[in-house]
DNA sequence: CCATCCATGTAATTCGTTACATGATTAT
DNA sequence: ATAATCATGTAACGAATTACATGGATGG
C-alpha cells in the first residue's frame, strides 16, 4: 500500500507526469526503492479514482498527451494519517524513509516515536544474531564452510548495526521543539 | 525463482519436511529472507514435479503424514548451474547470500567473480550518492526539511558503505587456492 | 530520415499474502 | 479433555514482473 504514499510525497514536492515519476521516482525515494512505470501508472490511476489526485490533462500547446498529477486535499489527509500511524514491523524501514520524506515537506507528524520503537526492535534482533555468533562462530578455528556460513550471519549483523547507527543519528533531527 | 534455490541449499544441508523448512527456512537464510509455508509447499511441489526433489513419505512408525524432501542429482545440478551464473543487478544481494551458503556446502563455484563485480557496482552507486551529498547538503547550514532529506540520502550511503565493508571482508574467504 | 526520448497504457503470468480447512501427535 | 504443536494442503486475491503496443517530439 505504501507505494501510493511514496507517490503522494513525490507529487507534493512537485506535480509530475507518470513518466517523470517512473524515471526519478523522486530523487530521494529512488535511493532505496525503484518502481516500474506499470506500477506507477496503476497506482496513479487508483489514487485519481479515489479522489486523492487530480489529473491535469496538459498538452501545453503541443499535442503530446500528458497528465500532470496534483495532490488533492483528500490525498494529503490520507498521507498525513498514514504517517501518523506507526508500523512496527522490522520490514517497515522503507515506509519509515517515506515518512521522513513526508515530515520534510509536511512538518512534524510524530515519526519520532515510531523510530524509537523500531530501534528497540532492531536492537533485539541484533542481540539474537550476536548470541548465535557467540555460540556458533567464536573461540575456535573455523572451516571454509563455517567461515562462509558465518559470513551470511555477518551480513545480518552489519546490516543491523549500520541501520542502528543511522537511526540514532536521525533521532535528534525529529525532536519537535 | 531463487526461492527454489534457497530451498535446495537448505535441503542439501539437511533433508526436511516442508513444515520444518517453513519454521526455520534454514537458520541462516531466515536472517534475511522469510517465506510463508504456502510459498514453501508450492515450490517444493513444483521442484518435485520437475524431478529436482524426491518426497520420501515417512510416517516413521506413527501415522502422521509427513514428506521428507531430498535433493536429487537434477536439483543439485540446477543449483550448481544457478550459482555459476552471475547475476549483476544491484538488487541481487539476497541471491548472493544464498550462493555463499551454497558454496559452503558444495565447494568453490566461482561466486568470487560475481562478488567482485557487485562490489564495483555498489562503489559506483556510492559515488553517485556522495556526489549528491556534496552538491546538495554540504558547506552550508540546513533547514529542518533539508536535514530530513539528507537523512534519507544518508541511509543509502550508510547502507552502501556497510555492504561494501562486508563484501570486502568476504572476498578473501572465497579465494580459490 | 532515423534513433532516442517522452508518454501512456493493456495483457498475461507469476509471486506473495491471507483465509480457510483438515487431521494427527504431544503436553498439560 | 483440550490446547498447543506438527504437518499439509486448497482457494482467492492482490501485487509485481514482463511482454507487447502505440504514437508524438526532439536531436543529429
Amino acid at each position: 500500500m505504501s507505494i501510493q504514499h511514496a507517490l503522494l510525497v513525490s507529487l507534493l514536492e512537485r506535480p509530475s507526469t507518470g513518466y517523470e515519476l517512473a524515471n526519478r521516482f523522486d530523487r530521494s525515494i529512488g535511493y532505496f526503492w525503484q518502481a516500474t512505470h506499470q506500477q506507477i501508472y496503476r497506482e496513479l490511476a487508483r489514487m485519481a479514482k479515489k479522489g486523492w489526485l487530480r489529473a491535469e490533462d496538459a498538452p501545453e500547446g503541443g499535442k503530446r498527451r500528458r497528465k500532470i498529477y496534483h495532490v488533492l486535499p483528500a490525498g494529503r489527509s490520507a498521507l498525513i494519517e498514514w504517517v501518523k500511524t506507526p508500523e512496527l514491523s522490522l520490514e517497515s524501514t522503507r515506509g519509515l524513509l517515506i515518512k521522513l520524506r513526508a515530515e520534510a515537506t509536511l512538518g512534524p507528524l510524530g515519526v519520532e516515536d515510531e523510530l524509537r520503537e523500531l530501534i528497540e526492535q532492531h536492537e533485539a534482533r541484533l542481540h539474537v544474531y550476536r548470541n548465535i555468533e557467540r555460540r556458533d562462530f567464536s573461540g575456535r578455528p573455523l572451516t571454509r564452510a563455517q567461515r562462509l556460513q558465518y559470513a551470511v550471519l555477518r551480513s545480518g549483523i552489519v546490516r543491523e548495526e549500520s541501520w542502528l547507527h543511522w537511526a540514532r543519528e536521525v533521532l535528534p533531527l525529529l525532536a519537535t521543539d
